[in-house]
DNA sequence: TATTTGAATTGATTTAGATCAACTTTTTTC
DNA sequence: GAAAAAAGTTGATCTAAATCAATTCAAATA
C-alpha cells in the first residue's frame, strides 16, 4: 500500500460516481480535501475486520473480495467489490470498527474519505443522504439473502449460486476465475475446499461447466440456475 | 388487524422517538398525514417476506419477532422488535418487497408511513437522513454478526447467544420467555426444536439455568457468556 | 370434565459435509 | 532451472446435528 503524491492525483478519476452527482461545488471540494488516494497491491488487505475505521473507502479501480472471518482460520466471502463501490460504509456510522475484512485480488486504486466529511454532507444535502440510503437498502437486501443462503441451502445450491455470481462478473473481467483459487470459490459457497473441488468435477461430468485449469466456463447456465434454486 | 378510527388516534403516542426530533413542524405534519395506525393481534403477521411494501412500519407498543423464511417450513429468528423500532426500513428504498417476515408475539400497536413521505423528508432534512443512516449502520453490524454466528458457531454457542439475547429483554418484559415456545427459541439459535430441548436440559443440569415450565432463569450468566464466546 | 390438539421430551437413526491423509500438479523463489 | 512452497485432487473416515419415532404433558375446546 502506498499513498500517492499530489501530482499523481491529476491522473486519477474524479468523483464521477452517480451518488456524487448530487453534490454542490462546495461539497465536492470538501470530499476532495478530506480524501486520501491509496494504492493496494494484489493480496493486500483494504480493511481488516475489527480494526479502527474513521473513514470510508471508495473503489476507483481494481477488484477486492469482501469477507467475514471467524476467530480461527475460516473465512466466508460475501462479494467482489468493484469500481464505484464503497467499502466500510455499512458500519462506519454506528461502531468505529470494520465489521468485515477485504482483500485486493488485483492491484487496487482506492480513496479514503473521512466519515466526518461524509456525515457533514449528509446533514446538509438530503439528496446525497437519500442516495446513500438506497445503497444501504440494497446492501441490506443482499445481507438477508446471504443469511438465507447460509441457513437454508446446501452444498450444491450454494456452489451454483457462487458460480453464477462470479460468472456474472466475467463479461467485464474475463479472467476473474483465473484470479480466484479453489479456496476462494469454496469460501464464496461457504463450504470446504475439498468439497468445492469435488462439486466442480461433478458439475463438469454433467456437462454443466468446463474446467480449463483455473478458468471455468459455464456451459449450462439454466441447469445451474435450477440447482441454485432447488438449494 | 384493525385500522383505528380517527378518535382513537388522540389516545396514542405522538412521534416522540429520537429520530423524529429533527423534524420541522411541516415535516411532522407530513408524517402524521401519511401514516395509518394499525393494531395487530398476537400471532398476526406484521410483514410477510416477499410481499409488496410501499411503507415503513414503526412499532409503538408491543413485541414482534423478525424472521427469515425458507421456501419450506423453516424459519430463523433475527430479533425481537421493540417499541420505537422500525420494521421494513431495510429494503424499502431498493426493492419494493419485504425481505423478511415479522409476527406479533403480543398485541401490537403500529403505524405505517408511506415511503414517499419518508423519502421526501430525507431529501429535505439531512439531519433526519443521518439519523436513519445510523440505524442502517447499526442494523448492518447486526447482520454481519448474525452471518458470523450462523457460519461459525455451533449449537452450544448459538443457544447461549440466543438465551443471553432474550434474557437481556427480560427486565423490561419479565414474561418474555413465557411467550416464546421451544420452537421459537430453537429458531433464534438456528437449530432444531429437539436439539434446543436437549441443550436446555443439559444447561439446567449444569446449573447454568433453571427451567420453570416455559420460564427460564439464567443462573450463571458468566458461564453462559463463556459458552457463547467459545462458540 | 372428557376430548382433542398442539407443545415438549427422549432416545435411536441417519446424513451432509467436514476433516484427515496421501498424493499430484502448479507456481514461486532463489 | 532446480528446489521449495503452495494449490489442487481424491478417497476414507468422522462428527455435529438433523430427522425420525414414540411418548408425555399442557392447553384449548366443546
Amino acid at each position: 500500500m502506498k499513498t500517492l503524491k499530489e501530482n499523481d492525483i491529476n491522473f486519477m478519476c474524479e468523483l464521477n460516481a452517480p451518488c456524487f452527482q448530487a453534490l454542490s461545488p462546495d461539497e465536492v471540494q470538501l470530499v476532495k480535501s478530506s480524501r486520501t488516494q491509496v494504492q493496494f497491491r494484489k493480496g493486500d488487505n483494504l480493511t481488516k475486520q475489527g480494526t479502527f475505521a474513521s473513514y470510508v473507502m471508495f473503489m476507483v479501480e481494481g477488484l477486492a473480495i469482501q469477507y467475514v472471518e471467524s476467530d480461527l482460520t475460516k473465512s466466508y466471502n460475501l462479494r467482489i467489490i468493484q469500481p464505484g463501490e464503497f467499502i466500510g460504509l455499512s458500519s462506519v456510522f454506528s461502531v468505529n470498527t470494520f465489521s468485515y475484512s477485504s482483500v485486493a485480488i488485483t492491484d487496487c486504486h482506492v480513496f479514503l474519505v473521512e466519515k466526518t466529511a461524509i456525515a457533514q454532507i449528509i446533514s446538509s444535502n438530503g439528496i446525497f443522504g437519500l442516495s446513500l440510503i438506497k445503497r444501504y437498502s440494497e446492501q441490506n437486501v443482499n445481507l438477508y439473502d446471504i443469511i438465507r443462503k447460509v441457513l437454508y441451502k446446501q452444498m450444491n445450491g450454494r456452489m451454483a449460486e457462487a458460480l453464477l455470481y462470479i460468472n456474472n462478473i466475467k463479461p467485464k473481467y474475463p479472467d476473474i476465475f483465473q484470479i480466484l483459487t479453489r479456496k476462494d470459490l469454496a469460501d464464496f459457497a461457504g463450504i470446504s475446499t475439498e468439497s468445492a473441488v469435488k462439486l466442480l468435477k461433478s458439475l463438469e461430468k454433467d456437462n454443466i461447466l468446463e474446467l480449463n485449469g483455473k478458468d471455468i466456463n459455464i456451459l449450462d447456465e439454466l441447469k445451474l440456475t435450477e440447482i441454485h434454486k432447488r438449494g
